[in-house]
Formats: C-alpha cells, sequence, structure tokens
DNA sequence: AGCACTCTTTTACGCAATGTAGAAATATCG
DNA sequence: CGATATTTCTACATTGCGTAAAAGAGTGCT
C-alpha cells in the first residue's frame, strides 16, 4: 500500500474528518487551524500533496468544479484495515500473530471483539 | 517503529527462520540462494544491512565471536504484533477498526479468533 | 477581446532512508 | 610479522516527502 508522510497523514485524517469536499485552501486553513503550529503552508505545497495522494489512490478530486475540491477515497477505518492486512500478510503465521496480538489487548477489548464476532458469525 | 526496505525485510525473514545465529556471509549465501535472483551481494553491503537493523533494535549482534553472529531480537510474529499496533494506533476508533477487520477474514479465521479469545479470557 | 485574478501544473531543492559497495582499518592465524 | 578474513568508514544513486517559486491555464469583468 502506501505510507504516509506527516503532512500527508494530516491531510488525509482532515479528509476523513469532512463530511463535504475540501479545496487545497480549505486545507491549508485547516492546518493552519491544528495544533497552534501556526505554520500557514502555501497553497502550493497542499496541492502538491493532494496530487501525490491521488497518485496513490488515496483521494478523489473533482477537476469539474473550478477549485478542484478533494475527497478521501475511502474511509479512515478501511483504510486502517488495510494497513492491517498489509502488515498482517497473506502468510500462514497469521493465526501465530493474532493469537499474540488478542494476548495483549484489554479485557474490555477482549470484550467488544467477542461480540463483533458474535454479531459476525450470525450472517 | 521502523519499515524495512526490501533488502532489509529479507534478512530479517532470513534470521526470523533460523535457528542458529547467522553471520553476514551465511546471509549472502542464503540470499543469492532465494529466488533465483542470481544476486550475490557484496558483503559489505549485508553488513551495512545489519549495522542498520542493528541500530533499529531489529537484531542482536554478537561482537565477542570473531565472524559476529546476528540474531532477530524478536520473533516475527511478534515483531508483526507490533506492527498492527502501530497500524491501529492509540485512536478511539480501533474498534470500528476491528469491526470492519473481522468482516473482512474468513469463517475459518473467526473460529479460530473465537478459541484464542476464550482461552485469553479466562486469565 | 483583453485583462486581472484565481487556481493548477511544472519544476526544483533539501533531507532522510535505503540499496549498494569500495577503501581503509582491524583482528586472526600460522 | 605477514597474509587473510572481517568489520568499519565513507560514498554515491535512487526514491519519498516537505516545501514552494515560477509558469501555465481557466474565469469573469468591462
Amino acid at each position: 500500500m502506501a505510507s504516509l508522510g506527516d503532512l500527508e497523514r494530516s491531510v488525509m485524517d482532515l479528509l476523513w474528518d469532512s463530511a463535504e469536499p475540501l479545496t487545497a485552501n480549505d486545507l491549508r486553513d485547516d492546518l493552519a487551524a491544528l495544533g497552534t503550529d501556526a505554520k500557514e503552508l502555501a497553497v502550493t505545497t497542499v496541492l502538491t500533496v493532494l496530487a501525490r495522494l491521488e497518485k496513490k489512490g488515496l483521494v478523489i478530486r473533482e477537476r469539474t468544479t473550478r477549485p478542484h475540491r478533494y475527497t478521501a477515497s475511502s474511509s479512515r477505518e478501511d483504510h486502517t484495515v488495510g494497513l492491517l492486512n498489509e502488515a498482517l500478510g497473506t502468510a500462514q503465521d497469521r493465526e501465530a500473530v493474532l493469537a499474540r496480538f488478542i494476548g495483549g489487548i484489554s479485557a474490555d477489548e477482549a470484550a467488544s471483539l467477542r461480540a463483533i464476532l458474535d454479531t459476525v458469525k450470525s450472517a
């Protein structure tokens, strides 16, 4: 898949959190509004990052509207699931890994997992 | 954590699959024996990679023996679990991600998961 | 149409990670 | 001690990413 740099990640986070498509200018402003960085990037910087994210298939660009509008191509959760599967690989040791993983999660989470499994199983 | 390049990854795979510690020469030969690449890297290349992996904390180097001997510092499974947690992040949407992830696994795997959860839960 | 303004594309630079390996230093063995 | 094996140092090319100026293109106004 594609690993993300810091800025790319920030942009994706904004797109994921936004119900509406955003323009490069929107994103520049939103980025500046983040963590009191007072960064204030150039808009071309944002556009470059967006172009790269588009090439990676992570964002969709509407070229019909004049300020192009950008949207995340999949939800944050789906993206993360992709990362999980990438990390897990197609190997046969998936089960061993999952066993260790589960061994390390909290009781609460184990309970949620069980609940999720139950709802899925019935399907 | 640390993402691995292709060569670094190959070296780690060999170390993970080996019961014994390996020397740089062992690894050079093993790498050459892989996928009919007929690559035959220079030994210094392997040593460089090993030094980097050591710095990343992924391999342990025995400096007492003369051809230094290298071992993976943790199992492949534990390493993968680290990657999983890194991908999952500390985010609050862990559950949403896990739900989607589980939705995408096979029935077999779901069954194993349930079994694993049961053994863990009792603890 | 021509122009000003906005937005996008092109080009570019610096830095870090990685693959790759020669050259130099160092340890070992006989 | 000298030849040989091994490690360390140094180096270079490539790629990904952050960053943005410069150049090109679309839009609307008059």
